[in-house]
DNA sequence: TACCTTCGCAATATCGAGATTGATGCCGAC
DNA sequence: GTCGGCATCAATCTCGATATTGCGAAGGTA
């Protein structure tokens, strides 16, 4: 109808679009309630129990969990159906070692190419983050500051030409955000973390990519440090 | 019934064991077919026809197809079912430089925490890599050059601790293996590939982790260097 | 002639039921 | 008392059928 708006006005402030799928509806439906821990790790996913919850048939949740084993989130063993993927600290480890190596790189990638669209939307993604902060201090707008937060990093990497490292930092974030849920269940957020991501968005505007990975690295592995408890969570075999 | 034996003797010799779901085997024939371009790049994957070749059903290739979604092998577009993922220079190129960064922290890991073990599993493993490439060059044992290329690029960076790491290797070797196969369909190796084989096998030896990783670079790229032609390849969308 | 609407067909997405496999508890034997 | 084998049962895995969606061709309008 209209000339030619654009279906979506900007890339931070893009939606995901409604589920056209019942099998999408219920993958995203499983992951949220595994990243967020409703499901312990190891749980055995039942078929039968699920039609119900979910409201799907059989072979429909059955699809769901195929795709959720591209994200490692599912594990499906031979003929003994799907389980939630394990976890321990020796995988906590891997995941940050790994996000960092790789969202160093796109970042230091992302800095070197970014345009000035790429500034804006990186200003536009640090601000909604800085009020959803201030926000999260009172009450708690958990939901809205986890997707803020991860258009943050998503918007600082988006210059990065190259589709698969943001496919993997993609999966190592889902990973890293699950344990953070794991872990943290109750707790609010530490109180230096906005002073790290104010570092990093200065350091990614001034165009210092040493400096913006570094800040980066050790943003991740903070992550790292404030998970010494895993009480229940390590029983996943 | 045996004392302790070990169901694998060693990691280089491990057979894939036998499929125990019809899931499972549409999954590795398809994905077999894919890599081996039997089915072109962007390619409508039509369950209905599919059904007869495979000999499953409509849901039970729905799940072997969602697997292969994990492989980035396939692509889904909402409610307009599944299709070949396309190709393109562009992808090959990201491909290219994404396995040189990971492939390369890999080795250098590898080498500096490789035992005794690795050392000779390596050296069995190139073993058979020479063997194979000896009787190459004379019948075309190209499915067993495949396989034992594949098996020693897994035993050069068994030794790196991340798993995630390595499987993100192994994600971008087959997409760089369909590569392969798609351009040089009839064409035998090139002739320097035995000696950039032995040049990696010997700086893993001496263990010299940046003199591995450099040849392991130009090794991957010279693959994309002799990939200069795509002639039907790149109508993939 | 070009464009938009409408209609029919093919393909997808989904469900419920049946076949096959793995796990659990009991019983007998050594 | 402990181990191995067997039967029962639950859960997975699979298939054929059905409703819904998308694509392409025919027809109408400017």
């Amino acid at each position: 109808m209209y000339p030619s708006t654009s279906p979506r006005s900007n890339a931070a402030e893009a939606l995901p679009p409604p589920p056209k799928t019942l099998v999408e509806s219920a993958y995203r439906n499983l992951r949220k309630n595994i990243i967020e821990g409703r499901l312990t790790p190891g749980e055995k996913l039942r078929i039968e129990h699920m039609k119900e919850d979910y409201g799907v048939g059989g072979a429909t949740l059955r699809e769901a969990l195929s795709l959720l084993i591209s994200d490692a989130l599912v594990v499906s063993q031979g003929q003994r159906g799907f389980r939630v993927a394990p976890v321990s600290l020796d995988d906590l480890a891997d995941i940050t070692e790994t996000r960092v190596m790789l969202e160093g790189e796109a970042l230091r990638q992302s800095i070197r190419r970014g345009d000035e669209a790429w500034e804006a939307n990186l200003m536009a993604a640090f601000h909604r983050l800085t009020r959803a902060e201030e926000k999260l201090a009172a009450g708690d707008n958990r939901e809205e500051w986890e997707e803020r937060n991860r258009v943050f990093h998503e918007v600082l990497i988006a210059a990065c030409p190259s589709r698969w490292i943001k496919h993997f930092v993609t999966i190592l974030y889902n990973q890293a955000e699950r344990y953070r849920h794991l872990s943290l269940r109750e707790s609010t957020i530490p109180r230096d973390v906005h002073a790290e991501h104010r570092a990093l968005f200065d350091a990614a505007l001034e165009r210092d990519a040493e400096k913006a990975s570094a800040i980066l690295a050790q943003h991740i592995r903070s992550t790292l440090d404030t998970v010494s408890m895993l009480p229940a969570a390590s029983v996943g075999h």
